[in-house]
DNA sequence: TTGAAAGCGTTACCAT
DNA sequence: ATGGTAACGCTTTCAA
């Protein structure tokens, strides 16, 4: 039936430990002998039965990266170079592959700690959480305790763009400062000298919503500004959409709006455009995210950190690397943000 | 240390064949021994060793949902829908839980065949290849035989937008009618009195590439229209964007540009507002795919006969069931495209 | 450098 | 309805 290591030890004239060992490469066997295993590995297609191994090993090699929402190219871009860094980190042999995956948690707090089960119950190699967090103490606690668990089994756990969990120092954290980028944005529209900002903002109750929300009123208390209004809406192009039309309402004379993220940026771009407005000229629009959205004829100012995909790269290799992590603490690596702005003033 | 079945067993004071029994739920058990077991469970926090199940069973929770773009929204929203057929229909008991994941190709055809190489390895339960493949012959061989083997070994396989596998009878195809949908794209634009249109394709040798282009042919043909310029490209939003500097270039008065996927088409609806031309009016512009792309402001005609969504779903389903799929031979189910394009005539 | 053998934690068949 | 117990295919000491 199916191929198994002892079929491909026969045909070598080996012991299954020999194969087990020229799989791995972790472990010298005489050039002769190697050469023969992999002959007969190739001429039975002989392919290594993944839970046995793992049961045998007590490790897997799978790498799971949570998202928020997949549909999001933010997410795309971090998962993609994430699993990049993680699949080239491989021997490039039958031993080292891992399978780097990509699990869609909707934002969902239940189907974040499902997934985590899951990748419990798989003994994952390395698990990711990429994005902001939920703010509910509760999940945070549920959440908290299962990567203490994980990393525990042994499994690398790696916080992504999310703060550091508080009771926990085996996980090694990259986080940004969005609070300061949230800052910068707005210090540069009101330096470009506008001053009536509409601002839309993420699903209240997330980390990120929060400490962009506090950087843009930090910038706007400093230079004496007063508020202009602020939605709440999910991270997607409909949100921004529908959110323009809201502080429109709110305020008809905004002279620029602050978007939470890049897609969100999107959704108000589209709106002002079939409000016959131009893009910057009539409203100003900024956001954050480095998504190829320059393209989008809305003339930008980028302040580049650490672009995304070296933000995804760098968590797939803190994922994958044993001696860059947690040495006995949270690893963190901060103020690293990227933050885009309009560079037009208003007019008039 | 690590909590096993055994410890359960042996705190509920069952056998630890009826704890397996319990957390499969596939087989009859007294309620008062599933009450004792399943808080055992709770108490020892146990969770199920993936791998030894997964050996002993001869059969993984692992569904892999492969991409040629994560960071491509169409993926993203097929693939999430996939994602939530699958999940759901999960029975919700330690049991059921599907873990499906997307990895990303990356378009590349190596990395298609290494990840159903590891697929293959962890014994996955299904495996969704979603969108157009690559139409080299020998990579066609190669993904036929791996595609063959998976099946072979229980592996359920499932194509969503890609044709079927000439050879193997096994695996349920969920096509799009690509040319079709192409054809009434274009025959939509000169309904409304287009002449000069452009196109903008996908990467060669993709069958999503041809069947499109071969559709948007025949259109013209029929009406005895001229071919415009077309330019190939990635099916990215960069792609559109330059591809848009080329045919302006190879003809300044174009009127409509026919683009390959959404995503291309963003990056033409940019390209155009750089130039100064609005969209639609100077110039139209028309996509295929459903992402939320009407919020970018460009009236659309959408002809939806399976939106997107539905398309992920019934994949996912597809990859679950065990009762619809292939019956003895390839189960298609064709003439299902999402078309969209621009409602607006030509200017003068 | 290689082999022998003892697990790894479940599942599933066979009894009871 | 429940228990006993061989597999399942690999990894990894321990010896040689």
């Amino acid at each position: 039936m199916t191929v198994t290591l002892a079929d491909v030890a026969a045909r070598a004239r080996v012991s299954p430990a020999t194969v087990s060992r020229v799989l791995n490469g972790n472990y010298p066997v005489a050039a002769s002998t190697r050469e023969r295993v992999l002959r007969a590995v190739d001429e039975l297609d002989y392919v290594l039965n993944g839970p046995a191994s793992a049961l045998a090993a007590a490790t897997s090699d799978l790498v799971g990266v949570l998202v928020n929402d997949i549909a999001d190219p933010f997410f795309g871009i971090m998962a993609s170079a994430a699993q990049s860094a993680i699949g080239e980190s491989a021997t490039g042999r039958g031993g080292g592959e891992k399978l780097a995956v990509v699990c869609n948690t909707g934002g969902s707090p239940e189907r974040e700690l499902t997934y985590l089960t899951l990748l419990q119950r798989q003994r994952a190699a390395a698990v990711i959480l990429m994005g902001g967090a939920l703010e509910d103490p509760e999940h945070l606690a549920a959440t908290a305790g299962k990567l203490t668990k994980l990393s525990e089994a042994g499994t690398r756990v790696v916080l992504c763009g999310r703060p550091p969990v508080p009771g926990d120092a085996s996980a090694a954290a990259l986080v940004f400062d969005n609070r300061s980028g949230a800052r910068q944005l707005t210090e540069h529209l009101l330096g470009l000298g506008h001053r009536r900002i509409g601002y839309v903002a993420g699903p209240t109750d997330r980390t990120t919503t929060r400490h962009r929300l506090e950087g843009h009123r930090e910038a706007l208390a400093a230079a004496g500004v007063a508020e202009g209004p602020t939605v709440h809406g999910p991270y997607d192009r409909s949100s921004g959409h529908e959110a323009t039309a809201e502080l429109l309402a709110r305020d008809p004379h905004l002279t620029a709006v602050v978007a939470a993220n890049d897609t969100v940026a999107l959704g108000v771009c589209a709106a002002l455009r079939e409000r016959g407005l131009s893009v910057p000229g009539d409203v100003s629009v900024a956001g954050f995210d480095d998504l190829p959205f320059s393209t989008d004829a809305v003339p930008s100012l980028t302040t580049v950190r650490l672009p995304l995909h070296e933000a995804g790269v760098r968590a797939g290799r803190l994922a994958m690397s044993t001696t860059e992590p947690p040495a006995d603490g949270v690893e963190t690596v901060p103020g690293e943000l990227v933050v885009r702005g309009s560079t037009a003033a208003p007019r008039g």
